[in-house]
DNA sequence: GATGGCTCTTGATAAATGTCAAGATTTTAC
DNA sequence: GTAAAATCTTGACATTTATCAAGAGCCATC
């Protein structure tokens, strides 16, 4: 597993990687089933994840039990519930294994540390949020517009891969509506 | 205005602000009128903004002409179009005064090299990222779940301030509502 | 201070989406 | 391998929201 995530970092950040193996020493490998939780709503979020293989459900659940996915990190990419971990308040969101997944973990006394003493790993840390703050943006911008069907279109333009690997009651909870909604939706593409 | 942002990078960074007077002397003054543009969509964000005074609306405008608002930006808040900004890739959002406004700005030039020269810079950018990322991870979470008058109740929680300085209609299509059914939700409150 | 253009509201109607229920299919657990 | 559970689909109906149209109120500009 160790591996993957030194190809990520060396990726990401060229030649000038001194302190990787120390960096990469301090993550911790994860082996989950499907349906295993990461983190829980009302817990503290005490990890950055790097999901090696696998997919992580974000979600949360409202007032009357409806599931409602945020997003899904497939292998290769980065997770945490931000609010929890930096302000070490309670979280609002699951995070919950879609598939038999591997991921890395690093304990949140680790990684600021390490913020502290590797400005390359900050500066990774800095286009994670980069990266995940234009996702978000990406998302909002579709989603407040767009009826259902664009909604879907939109999924299958710029998310084609996780119609193969997620189920319709996930697709659709990701997409904000019904699961009866979405078999119709299919029926009009 | 100086003074403002001067003021708040003291707030965010504490004690250790060598190198404050460089950084704030690349900041330039705008003075906006309302509806004046910051931005339009397919022009390049050249620069990051500060605002000191005033509101700027964060919109995109689809195929067939309805406004949908990402953001109000308020006073002693930051303001980029992240990807066109990182990217230099035509922006996809319109950035508009909603009220008279007073505006600094850096020039992402200035921007990248204070970012590399001060690591103070670099960490107040981070913490920028941080909040933006964590607001829009609210918003998704709240916006994907909720039905119209959840979503005002839901603004009027955490936003109640936008409410006496924004029109109706600006309001409705930041909720992602028509403005007939943004009157009539009123009436259910 | 008149005029023209917005915005806001209200009504009627249409379209989109949710809910509930039932049966078919697939997956899971033993 | 089989039983139980979960998912997926389809239909009927209810609710939410959009659209179109018209009128009232407000505001900017000359």
């Amino acid at each position: 597993m160790h591996q993957v995530l030194e190809q990520h970092i060396r990726a990401k950040l060229g030649t000038d990687t001194a302190g990787l193996e120390e960096v990469i020493s301090y993550f911790q490998p994860l082996e989950l089933k499907r349906n295993d939780y990461l983190l829980r709503e009302g817990e503290l979020c005490r990890s950055c994840y790097f999901i090696v293989n696998g997919v992580i459900q974000v979600f949360t659940i409202d007032a009357v039990g409806n599931e409602t996915t945020r997003d899904f990190i497939l292998e290769e990419h980065w997770l945490m519930e931000i609010n929890s971990f930096l302000q070490q308040i309670p979280s609002k969101e699951f995070f919950r294994a879609a598939e038999p997944s591997q991921v890395l973990h690093i304990s949140r006394e680790h990684f600021m540390d390490l913020s502290a003493r590797f400005p390359q790993f900050e500066k990774m840390y800095r286009q994670i949020l980069e990266l995940s703050y234009a996702n978000s943006v990406y998302r909002i911008n579709s989603f407040v517009s767009m009826d259902a069907l664009e909604r879907l279109r939109w999924m299958m333009d710029h998310q084609p891969k996780l119609f193969t690997r997620l189920s319709s009651k996930m697709i659709a909870s990701y997409l904000g509506i019904s699961p009866e909604t979405y078999t119709r939706l299919k029926g009009k593409l």
